[in-house]
DNA sequence: TACTCTTGTTGGTAATACCAACTAGCCGTG
DNA sequence: CACGGCTAGTTGGTATTACCAACAAGAGTA
């Protein structure tokens, strides 16, 4: 086990503050998902599909999930209207998948939700350690 | 929509920063359970009696799900030898689940685990910086 | 044209999680 | 002491998530 390249002290440190933070982030998330009767999964989907158009196969790779659960997530979404599967013209068999207009507005209620649910938490650091920690945050995944 | 009390601009990148940080984390405590056919929530049930032995009613609460559901997590956790449950002398009703050696040993090569797949991200910190962001990430659930 | 690869779906299974209903044991009042 | 109410866990039933394997249909290449 290679000393000296394992987790040192300190970053077991900095690991169980990032898990804690993640689990009540993922509580929150859940929460506002739930009330909508939505899935964590389902909720994640229609934030992607507020920014990009995407396929099917894009949806699986991007959520780390297999393509036939793409299917039955999208299959129970479009069957309460909010997305829509849309022939892609250059693909015979891709499929684009797109939000209704419904679906923007959970979309949107749902991240400003999100936001809010996290503001609670936020709202205890001061503007300057907000920025930090974003950025702190953003170098995690980003060397 | 109360100006001043809402999410502010600014908050907005903290909060971004703190989601995707989050489905990251998750994505590796769930590649380190499934590792050893364990789902998110069954690794975190072992993290959790690791350091206290817990009612099942304190582990629904803990983890914010239906007792119900915890009697499934524990039924299949027990079926594998992971954990027992024990008579509470005190309460003929209540129950104590804890770990068994195997449990314990699962549960700490787990957290080795996690810690290890995190490491590669957290090594892009010097060390004042990941004491930093250890410390912001705290403060936000301790106000 | 024939072969292969990719895309998405279907069918089957296990696990997660909920609710409602139930059993069993505790506890306070009368 | 007995009785009703409360708490702890379990059971049964259902929907969803997610996987794998097998498949149909289109795309691309030899």
């Amino acid at each position: 086990m290679a000393p000296g390249q394992g987790a040192g002290s300190a970053d077991l440190e900095v690991v169980d503050a990032l898990v804690r933070a993640s689990f009540v982030t993922m509580g929150v998330l859940t929460k506002v998902a739930a009330a909508h009767d939505l899935s964590l999964t389902q909720l994640r989907v229609l934030a992607i599909l507020r920014d990009h158009r995407a396929t099917m196969g894009e949806l699986a790779a991007y959520l780390g999930l297999d393509r036939s659960t793409i299917s039955g997530l999208v299959d129970r979404a479009e069957k309460r209207g909010l997305l829509q599967r849309v022939a892609n013209p250059d693909d015979g068999r891709g499929i684009h998948v797109v939000l209704t207009e419904v679906g923007v507005r959970l979309a949107a209620t749902g991240a400003a939700q999100v936001a809010e649910g996290l503001a609670a938490s936020v709202n205890g650091l001061s503007a300057a350690e907000a920025r930090r920690l974003a950025t702190l945050l953003d170098r995690l995944h980003a060397p």
